[in-house]
DNA sequence: AATTTGCCCAACCGCAGTACG
DNA sequence: TCGTACTGCGGTTGGGCAAAT
């Protein structure tokens, strides 16, 4: 077996002892053809025999992957939008690098395009951010912003019936515009949620406690957030969902962003070796559910640090 | 203008799980 | 039950391209 690389489009070309070839490398638009027409009239599966019936010196493994990730007319082109942008920042989240599971909640993106988005540009901010981190504290209330969305699901999980958050908005403090909307959660003019005023600390060992990509929640509800479901419309009812008091914050153990480090340089989002975690007092954060059913949520106090955390927010 | 650097993304690789004979 | 082939997934690589130097 020996590989050449073919001069004109600077494919791989596998020779074996049979002199039968495999092309590797770069799909010309006649194989697309061919495995595309093919496709269409015999469906897909049986992929190591379709690439031979289909006349491909390919693998069937890489016609799978050519059909999946390029030909499949459903496959969506172009720039990912900023509701599938956090979508996908939210997802990463819960699941970690479950790339094909997260695929499955945004139709027409591949796993393949997922992965590459996330290890580019997420990573990328998340350098920045860390770069950021000494004189900033703006990504402070970036992830308390998205652990609110994480209180949000667990209640919805404890409650989904009365508590689902689709549609809605959060806005993120100050000047940021931050639509979860996509998060497919939902929020009813029947929510409610308070918490006691508070300073946040970051605790190291309980966050480092919840293991398995910190899916399990390390919020304590019955001290840090209550949920209550009220009986009359909160139009004009502001909550503070101030501090979440003695809210294992988790920064850190905020899935996904820093037990990933073995598989990416997730260094970046290991905040914990760039915050001086026990000196850190978070901002306060106010929650309000507006008429239109939006959940707007609102930092009381001001940082200069706004525009350099939507820099990220703004992918 | 030439070279370097960094980003993006398609494609490949290895492994694990599953189906099937 | 076992071995083999197939499938799917996550991780990695490398080429193309544009911006920076």
């Amino acid at each position: 077996m020996r590989l050449a690389m073919s001069a004109s489009s600077k494919s791989i070309i596998c020779y074996s002892e049979e002199d039968t070839e495999l092309r590797r490398g770069p799909w010309s638009i006649e194989e697309d053809d061919l495995l595309g027409n093919y496709i269409a009239n015999h469906g897909e599966g049986r992929w190591n025999l379709l690439a031979i019936r289909a006349g491909l010196r390919r693998t069937g493994k890489s016609c799978r992957l050519r059909w999946l990730n390029y030909l499949k007319p459903d496959v969506k082109r172009g720039n990912l939008t900023s509701e599938e942008q956090l979508l996908i920042f939210e997802l990463h989240s819960r699941w970690g690098n479950r790339w094909s599971k997260i695929a499955q909640q945004l139709p027409g993106r591949t796993d393949n395009e997922i992965k590459n988005y996330w290890r580019t540009r997420i990573q990328k901010q998340a350098r920045y951010m860390k770069s950021e981190t000494q004189r900033t504290t703006g990504f402070v209330e970036f992830f308390k912003a998205l652990q609110m969305t994480r209180c949000l699901h667990k209640a919805q999980e404890s409650s989904p019936s009365a508590m689902s958050l689709q549609d809605q908005e959060i806005h993120m403090p100050s000047n940021g515009g931050f639509h979860y909307s996509s998060f497919g959660i939902e929020a009813t003019p029947e929510t409610q949620i308070t918490s006691q005023r508070g300073v946040n600390h970051l605790n190291q060992h309980e966050q480092n406690s919840d293991s398995e990509h910190n899916n399990g929640s390390s919020i304590s509800n019955s001290e840090s957030v209550n949920i209550q479901y009220m009986t009359q419309p909160l139009g004009c009812t502001t909550n503070q969902f101030q501090a979440l008091d003695n809210y294992d914050f988790g920064i850190c153990s905020y899935d996904g962003y820093n037990i990933d480090n073995s598989a990416y340089d997730m260094d970046s989002f290991n905040l914990a070796a760039t915050v001086d975690a026990q000196n850190l007092e978070l901002p306060v954060i106010g929650c309000q559910i507006s008429e239109t059913n939006s959940l707007n949520m609102e930092s009381e106090c001001s940082t200069r640090s706004n525009d350099e955390l939507w820099q990220f927010m703004n992918i």
